[in-house]
DNA sequence: TTTGTATTTTTCATATTGTGAATTCGGATT
DNA sequence: AATCCGAATTCACAATATGAAAAATACAAA
């Protein structure tokens, strides 16, 4: 009877002591639980290790390190193959880390990364998955600048004329990619890429630097500076960006946009808990 | 010199002391470890606690309960909403988590062939595997339909109750299924076998044809087609199957259903290396 | 077979460090 | 303003995590 009001007081705002903080005095860490859990990601690394590989590389001692092991393999956490002698992430571990996607819908946890891209940029920042071969906006956080590239959530744009669409298309293998273009490559601007030589060009630039731009290839007057975000199979599931006029996303510009923009590609990308895999 | 060797020289078998005896002095647990990943086990079955609730429903003390969540936020395995002031699982428990799936090549090898199920059926398809008695949700490929069966990967399910544990369980022999079974079988809907002898009739049936049906079994509205994917040494080590609304998996489009079913998996098990040897 | 070597478990003395009661703190409620 | 509530902190104490070393085991070599 301690218990059954789970909820139902509703603390939709909590008391207490805010922990906004961050950090100031961490000192109220558990050292040897730290210590276990830093085991339990080094294992999770390099998966099928020995006890004396993990001690040797992490500078502990056997001992503690296989007490930690045994305790984690108690609950599942980690498993060990007794055929080889070896350690492993355990299939609760699987169990318990899903429940995290219970909670996870892309477009909240981009939001708080978006307003920090914008602020970073100045720019107007824009986050897009495709959908049925197009790309579609989801959300975005607009910039304070009077003169704004505007793109309503909701909207349907062509891959090959979008800075996300092209941060999506050059995460794609041969196969996926001939599906994508076989409807040919409508023209917008005078500036779209309309010929598939030159858009495979263009994605292979696009990997090798690890942004992608959109050069008034959909409107003209506006530049757009992309990254690709990775699901957990590594799989580039949708794309955040920055537009804004030509006035001021200028090719001087560039090298000063786009590393906001990729830093929050790679934050949006550990937020969801995905992971880059692939180097196409 | 203390690194390099990462089992270059190949210890197929390991020496020291076999740890085959279970558990007999499972006093070198860390007592404290323990503790802590109990609480990390318990959030993750109710997302969005507040510590009291957390401490309270555990019998733990506040303090402690605290500062194992302050350790765990310290590594990502778990979040903090600050807006809420409510305890979550980390992004970082999901990656790691993630990684249990690294340990077989079968989720890579599956997951173009699920997606071509997955676009021959228009079904969502999965991927699950036999872990403790239950069928554990390895990876899905979702429908593009509106109407989707959303079965998270993670997931654990009883097999009586389930197209791929149906799929697994035709495959065993006597001695092993009676082992699987003799927790009796719950019944989760009205569909739901309940009854040994009806059980094996099924499973003979499954036999047969080579696929499985889940009828409503586990959750009404919802139908299941699934079948066995064998190892190089012709065990069934996994299941493919497809799921999707009663509506549209029809009886009707069982055979139009079952066909790709059937060749995905034939298709999986040559690309594991596996081979289908006894047909019990 | 016997001996040697590598690796994993267990033991044990030690002090590091985890623990809960009590206190402080900051917002919410009145 | 005053009061209440639950989250964060402190503190004194002993529970318990720790690593060195020894034991146990399997494999390799002699």
């Amino acid at each position: 009877m301690d218990s059954q009001d789970n909820g139902s007081r509703s603390p939709r705002k909590a008391r207490g002591r805010p922990r906004d903080w961050e950090d100031k005095t961490a000192q109220n860490t558990i050292k040897s639980l730290d210590r276990a859990m830093e085991v339990f990601e080094f294992l999770s690394e390099r998966q099928g290790m020995a006890l004396s590989t993990i001690s040797d590389e992490m500078g502990q001692s056997p001992s503690t390190v296989y007490r930690v092991l045994v305790t984690l393999e108690g609950r599942g956490l980690v498993e060990f193959d007794a055929e080889e002698q070896l350690w492993h992430i355990g299939a609760r571990a699987f169990t318990i880390g899903a429940r995290f996607l219970r909670r996870t819908s892309l477009v909240d946890r981009a939001r708080p990364v978006m307003r920090r891209l914008m602020e970073a940029t100045g720019e107007t920042a824009n986050l897009g998955v495709e959908k049925e071969g197009q790309v579609l906006f989801l959300s975005q956080v607009e910039t304070h600048a009077n003169i704004r590239a505007f793109f309503p959530p909701g909207t349907l744009s062509a891959m090959h004329a979008s800075g996300i669409g092209k941060a999506l298309l050059a995460q794609m293998d041969e196969d996926r990619l001939s599906r994508r273009l076989e409807g040919g490559l409508q023209s917008f601007t005078p500036r779209t890429i309309t010929d598939r030589i030159a858009l495979q060009e263009d994605l292979a630039r696009i990997r090798a630097r690890g942004y992608s731009v959109d050069d008034e290839e959909r409107n003209l007057g506006m530049r757009c500076i992309a990254a690709p975000v990775f699901d957990a199979a590594g799989e580039a599931l949708a794309g955040i960006s920055v537009s804004g006029p030509t006035s001021r996303v200028t090719a001087d510009a560039l090298d000063r946009l786009s590393r906001p923009v990729i830093e929050a590609a790679r934050t949006l990308t550990e937020a969801i808990g995905g992971q880059v895999t692939r180097q196409p």
